[in-house]
DNA sequence: TTTCTCGTTCCATATTTCGGAACTTAAATT
DNA sequence: AATTTAAGTTCCGAAATATGGAACGAGAAA
């Protein structure tokens, strides 16, 4: 039922995500393929621009990524709404502004306004967190249907990326309703140790959940209760506006 | 000599480029394959993330693509130690600073920092050129080996992009010549009506030419010469400023 | 309801990949 | 300079794999 040359192919692709430049015998050993296979695969993704020779006579990812990874960036319409708003957000807060979208079972970054200061969580365009770690992922989980919200918890595999990771399935079930409740979700070191977020929901025109706006910084900056009541208004108040943006209309959820 | 699979299911790849969204049927139709193979390929392609279906039942490109172009860009250590000169080229001149690196027989928008102005020239990341058109591809063949550019422009088939690109490949000859000697270029109308650049090269510690730095805006305000003279002086500071960073040292060519 | 159209599955055919082995090249070692 | 090693590259018979026609299913349009 699938195309076993081109799971082998972009599996050589994946490699890539770990080691910038690899010789032939590199992607033998991990790939398990045998030498004339891999050859003849990474000559082909050379030939269209998927891989490069390097100088030392190994592969790296090609500058086609580049044009698609922009190309992919530019059609994502929710990025160019939020943008002058997370970069307002940011300039109101001093903490940096994400923006992740669902993707299967994970959430991804798909945009970012950094800080300037000298301690900060930094976050790559593109990464994935699992849906149930960290305040913005979580937000994208508890507002999915719940049929569909279930079906994950039930059969995720709950890994502790940090110290703060929520691994009880009935305490992150209880932080849910608190999201759903309360319109957003905060966390602290559960994905990367000293590091919080807030984030709150973005809806389209049907009041479907299609983002989540989240603030990030060091925990530090977390802890007292009424600047946190602070944040928690102004990243409500960002992901409304972005809502309305995206056409959802208050109270027609 | 190469695999053929790896080939026609990078193709249906690239068809994306230039459609947002394909269906099945339009995938069989621009490529020509079989519409079993087409199938099975494009599930392929989405079971490893590249490809996505749509609500519409289509498929369109991975968020796998988001990640690869950042890990892509990331890796490329030019451009980190190019931004800030460019954006302070940017703020001394406000014109939009380009950097461009050469892949193969074409040219790559690599990085860039735009204007906020109300007329300005807009150039997407990843973005691809002839080597022979526009200031900063041309910059990248001026300074290419001597035989590696005339083996170029001698195979070159010369494409008028827009009124002012330089068909002619003597003149072509000319124009690189004075190049080299001046240490820049300028274009005028060359890729796209009514915008001009200055650019100036690169170059790494072994005094080879890595990249080049731009500057683009419309071209009513590339005209006055006692303007042109203050832009070139700075984009060649510019460009030698980044050309130290990356080891390069006077003299030493 | 009927008729299209498009996506999906089936399966025998044969094209294509596979993969061991031999060859080539370049660098490291003696 | 000769030898060894380790990498990439090419060759070709065997066999696994993709092919692609056909038939099926599902959903939309007439």
């Amino acid at each position: 039922m699938s195309n076993k040359t081109v799971l082998k192919s972009m599996e050589i692709i994946k490699l890539f995500f770990q080691h910038e430049e690899l010789t032939l015998q590199q992607i033998v050993k991990q790939t398990n393929l045998p030498k004339t296979s891999a050859h003849r695969m990474a000559e082909s993704l050379e030939e269209m621009g998927f891989l490069q020779k390097t100088n030392e006579g190994g592969y790296k990812l090609g500058l086609m990524f580049l044009q698609l990874g922009t190309l992919v960036a530019d059609r994502l319409d929710i990025r160019q709404l939020a943008y002058p708003v997370m970069k307002q957000l940011k300039e109101e807060t001093g903490e940096a502004a994400n923006l992740v979208i669902r993707d299967g079972d994970e959430a991804v970054y798909i945009e970012k306004v950094d800080t300037s200061e000298r301690v900060r969580v930094y976050t790559q365009i593109g990464r994935r967190a699992p849906l149930y770690g960290g305040a913005c992922p979580r937000i994208l989980l508890a507002f999915m249907p719940e049929n569909e919200r279930e079906r994950f918890i039930d059969a995720a595999d709950i890994q502790a990326y940090a110290s703060g990771t929520v691994t009880d399935k009935t305490r992150l079930r209880e932080i849910l309703q608190f999201s759903r409740e309360h319109g957003y979700s905060i966390s602290h070191s559960e994905l990367e140790d000293y590091s919080s977020a807030i984030a709150a929901p973005i809806m389209n025109h049907k009041g479907e959940v299609i983002a989540g706006l989240s603030l990030v910084g060091p925990e530090i900056r977390f802890q007292d209760e009424q600047h946190l009541q602070v944040l928690i208004k102004k990243i409500k108040n960002a992901a409304k506006e972005i809502s309305i943006l995206s056409g959802w209309k208050e109270g027609a959820e």
